[in-house]
DNA sequence: TCTGGGGTCCTAGGACCC
DNA sequence: TCTGGGGTCCTAGGACCC
């Protein structure tokens, strides 16, 4: 097909139910069963995989599962199969509230290394097929159909019809798709029908599909800005299509006002991008109980030395060094605060990282109790362009630099 | 019984330089 | 002595997403 004649078609794939998928290709007991996928480290976990360790996975009898009844902890729930979702529980909801909801339903935590392993598995066979691919998170992705192969059929149908059957053939998991002239539209309409369905939405769509649409549905349109569209009145995309382009700058800025306004009719024109470098690393960890800056002082200690070194490792892992540490803390009432600090190098190493976070933490209140810690290094570089770059700058500047660094570090004391 | 962990992007003020 | 902008970097907080 000539290029005139190809008309701009963006998919949205979106697994269903996807940790909660692959948790039930491992123990196929459970199907139409109510089970909620979250949590982590439960000491029930670990004695449930002990007990079970000589079994079978799909032999494993469903009463030997541990339910959520009787759950007290903090975590959440990643995802829930659709026969829980009927009683109300649903991504991101503390588990301690679903066990309220639905007490018999099944908790089993996160297995991570299965659920990258297919992660890998479906991206890799849409790449096979259509390889202008971008990731979006483990069960995501963004496709561009336009000058692939059958990418332009029926919409994009055929082709969405041809991933899922593959992806369903290969992993046995199922997937929704949306195909639409760009990102903003084929977000909305993988939505439109869930699970394992197809939705295909033209330009000429947008008053019947979209504008119906509460504005929440719009990715990038969250609580707070919904609420303020609310309090305008404005309620469905088609009402904040009505408004002109000035009066939404008045009220939400020069850049979201602009945005607002495009996305309410329909235009989006982002690129579907292969890769893009990180911005930052980070490792942050809700304790199971309230800790004390000084009644508990040697058990935070260890934490944030280890926080700092599983990001050490990470930017070891992924090839990269940073030039801003900081810290980000959350305490009982759940207010955040963050701090951080540029040094005048790179670095990647675990000691420095933990010497410059405890200046930062030390430039924060410690006297109300703590439930978050978390450890993040920004400012990234390729490890290997920043070696480079090391080789040909001059050693007294290196040494400058590397002075400075150290003489910030020599003040590190209280953690 | 409150609310995980890993991210990105935007805003806004201040420092500093030209 | 006073008065400008503009640009960039740094820091803190917050909205939002998966």
């Amino acid at each position: 097909m000539p290029a005139a004649t190809m008309r701009r078609r963006i998919a949205h794939l979106d697994m269903d139910a996807f940790y909660a998928s692959v948790e039930l290709l491992r123990y196929p007991q459970l199907k139409g069963l109510p089970v909620v996928i979250g949590g982590g480290r439960r000491s029930e976990d670990e004695a449930f995989k002990g007990a079970q360790a000589d079994r079978p996975l799909n032999k494993i009898p469903v009463a030997a599962f541990p339910l959520l009844q009787g759950y007290t902890g903090r975590g959440v729930i990643t995802t829930a199969t659709y026969a829980a979702r009927q009683f109300g529980v649903g991504s991101a909801m503390g588990l301690m509230k679903a066990a309220k909801l639905c007490p018999q339903a099944i908790l089993l935590p996160v297995d991570f290394t299965e659920i990258r392993r297919y992660s890998n598995a479906f991206k890799a066979i849409i790449g096979d097929i259509a390889p202008l691919m971008e990731n979006r998170g483990i069960d995501e992705v963004f496709i561009d159909f336009t000058a692939v192969p059958g990418g332009q059929r029926e919409g994009g149908r055929v082709l969405a019809r041809l991933i899922q059957k593959s992806i369903f053939d290969a992993t046995g998991l199922t997937c929704s798709v949306g195909v639409a002239p760009n990102k903003l539209l084929a977000k909305m309409a993988s939505e439109f029908n869930k699970p394992n369905g197809i939705a295909i939405v033209f330009e000429e769509d947008l008053h019947s599909k979209i504008w119906p649409l509460a504005c929440r549905k719009i990715n990038g349109i969250g609580p707070k800005a919904d609420e303020k569209l609310q309090s305008f009145g404005i309620h469905t995309i088609g009402e904040l299509a009505q408004k002109d382009i000035d009066w939404l700058i008045d009220h939400f800025g020069q850049k979201t006002g602009a945005w607002l306004f495009e996305a309410a009719h329909g235009q989006d024109e982002r690129p579907v991008v292969l890769s893009s470098e990180p911005v930052s690393i980070s490792r942050e960890t809700t304790f199971e109980r309230d800790l004390h800056a000084v009644r508990d002082k040697a058990e935070l200690g260890a934490i944030f030395t280890q926080l700092c070194e599983q990001v050490a490792d990470d930017l070891a892992r992924k090839g990269y060094v940073g030039k801003t540490v900081g810290i980000k803390l959350r305490y009982d009432d759940f207010k955040s605060v963050t701090r951080d600090h540029t040094l005048p190098n790179h670095t990647g190493d675990a000691q420095t990282i933990r010497k410059i976070a405890g200046l930062c933490l030390k430039r924060v209140p410690l006297s109300q109790r703590l439930r978050l810690l978390g450890v993040r290094v920004g400012s990234l570089m390729k490890a290997e362009e920043h070696a480079e770059f090391m080789k040909n700058e001059p050693v007294a500047l290196i040494n400058k630099a590397q002075e400075a660094t150290d003489s910030i570090a020599l003040e590190w004391q209280l953690f």
